[in-house]
RNA sequence: GGAGACGUGGCCGAGAGGCUGAAGGCGCUCCCCUGCUAAGGGAGUAUAGGGUUUGUAGCUCUAUCGAGGGUUCGAAUCCCUCCGUCUCCGCCA
């Protein structure tokens, strides 16, 4: 959410930066609420106060004896008035409400401009694709023959989009979870395990509610044993439990930047994401996520989102798979992001880059409505930043592993930091 | 899941329809006193929003005592629903 502030003294200027990312902001619905809700909002206030001071003068005359039924007669009126006032008060700033929830943020001046992915740029490249002296295989016909990756099995216990793997491709997938969050431990990162689930605060708090509640699974409770009235949501990503950790805080200074990873299972319903990527482990319901996310002083965030970029491309680095940088544009960037970072990884059964890890940072505008704060010296709380990126998308980098690392004769050489992790195997 | 108790400011803790945005204590900040690794005295110390304003200053109004609703001229205080904590029982990895 931005800044209400902002958005009453000088509205146009946010209008024209909006426009960067191609949305359009409608300014005279805006101004014409705005006026009504400081006009109802005054007279409400100003009726309460009414109200208050006569009220207060009842219980001093009641206190000393006199009749208090003259005055009774008089705050009479006022209920009427006071309730209507409060209704339409309540009813323009909930319209309003409604409208700045939906307001992306403003994308960050070193956002590049543009509407399409094409606009995006490539920052830097690393690693060199190899060549290989084979017709080269994807990710499922590498693993699919030896049984190790099962579609219809997972069809058959839950639905299409899901996946079975089996023996030493489970196993590799735990592998790398564990690499990875060794190796952001090794740098820095408080490693947190946290709930699977989340209620609808915590999805309004980075901004996946109101707007993108197809995305999700939701919970339904079951009525018999359940009394409560509390949806619960299936995390799309980790970000949003982890980032939630700071949710109505108000930290110490000192204790910034604070920095969290963890892994969890992620699902999204991703609607209308069919007919892409329907093969393989690319685009699944649900899939394996390492996610970092930073909290920092609002002065920090741009250094902090080069650092928690060069987080993730240490993984693949280490990991020796080729990939490369791209700032995204400003029409590509998320609804909560003012600057986003994608990394992209070479996948030979593609001949292509594909994203593997995203780095955002949001500035203040997750803060505020997590109402995320710190207090410096003696003055106000102030929003914190927050970011976030994955560490990586644990089910991509084991498409990435497979097809990078595979021989003439379908098997997948084991890369060397991997080796730990699976019991010093070399080969698979 | 059943029964009972409870939820007040950074923390502890009073308050049981009006004099309570909230006593008292602890902590913290500032000032004074004191020459010694201590103590004493004084002042201050929630958050959000609105109005005013060049102003994140000041003044002022409103809201907030777990959350939401209700009763009332008036609710931390009464009623309802929910959330959470604790104790005992049950169940379970």
């Amino acid at each position: 959410m931005l800044d209400a502030k902002l958005l009453r003294s000088d509205l146009e200027t946010v209008a024209e930066k909006l426009k960067i990312r191609g949305y359009t902001l409608d300014v005279e619905t805006i101004q014409a609420l705005e006026a009504q809700r400081k006009e109802f909002q005054a007279k409400a206030q100003t009726l309460q106060a009414e109200r208050n001071s006569r009220s207060k003068g009842i219980g001093k005359a009641k206190a000393q004896g006199e009749d208090i039924a003259p005055l009774l007669a008089e705050v009479e009126s006022l209920k009427s008035q006071l309730e209507a006032a409060e209704k339409s008060s309540e009813e323009v700033q909930a319209k309003l409400h409604e409208i700045y929830s939906s307001i992306p943020n403003i994308p960050h001046e070193s956002t590049p401009a543009g509407l399409e992915e094409e606009d995006n740029v490539e920052i830097r490249k690393w690693g060199t694709p190899a060549d290989y002296d084979f017709e080269v295989k994807d990710h499922v016909d590498l693993t699919e023959a030896r049984g190790w990756y099962d579609n219809d099995a997972a069809v058959k216990i839950t639905s299409g989009r899901f996946s079975v793997l089996k023996g030493p491709l489970a196993k590799m997938q735990r592998a790398l979870t564990q690499f990875m969050l060794d190796t952001h431990a090794e740098n820095g990162y408080e490693e947190v395990y946290v709930p699977y689930l989340v209620n609808q605060d915590s999805l309004r708090g980075t901004g996946q509610l109101p707007k993108f509640e197809a995305d999700l699974y939701k919970i339904s409770k079951n009525e018999e044993h359940d009394t409560s009235d509390r949806d619960l949501y299936l995390i799309p990503t980790a970000e949003v439990p982890i980032t939630n950790l700071v949710r109505d805080e108000i930290l110490e200074e000192s204790a910034l930047p604070l920095k969290f990873v963890g892994h969890t299972p992620c699902f999204r319903s991703e609607a209308g994401s069919y007919g892409r990527d329907t093969r393989g482990l690319i685009r699944q319901h649900q899939f394996e996520k390492v996610e970092m996310v930073q909290v920092v002083h609002p002065e920090k965030s741009l250094e902090a989102l080069e650092e928690l970029t060069g987080h993730a491309e240490i993984i693949l680095q280490k990991l020796g798979l080729p990939y490369r940088l791209m700032a995204l544009c400003g029409g590509d960037i998320g609804f909560s992001a003012a600057k986003t970072y994608d990394l992209e990884v070479w996948l030979p059964g593609q001949s292509a880059y594909r994203e593997i890890s995203s780095c955002s940072s949001f500035e203040d505008f997750q803060a505020r409505r997590l109402m995320a704060r710190f207090r410096s010296g003696q003055g106000k709380p102030q929003l914190v930043h927050t970011l976030n990126g994955s560490g990586l998308a644990v089910g991509r980098t084991l498409v990435a592993v497979l097809e990078n690392y595979q021989n003439a004769d379908g098997s997948v050489t084991v890369p060397e930091v991997l080796r730990p992790y699976m019991g010093g195997v070399e080969t698979i």
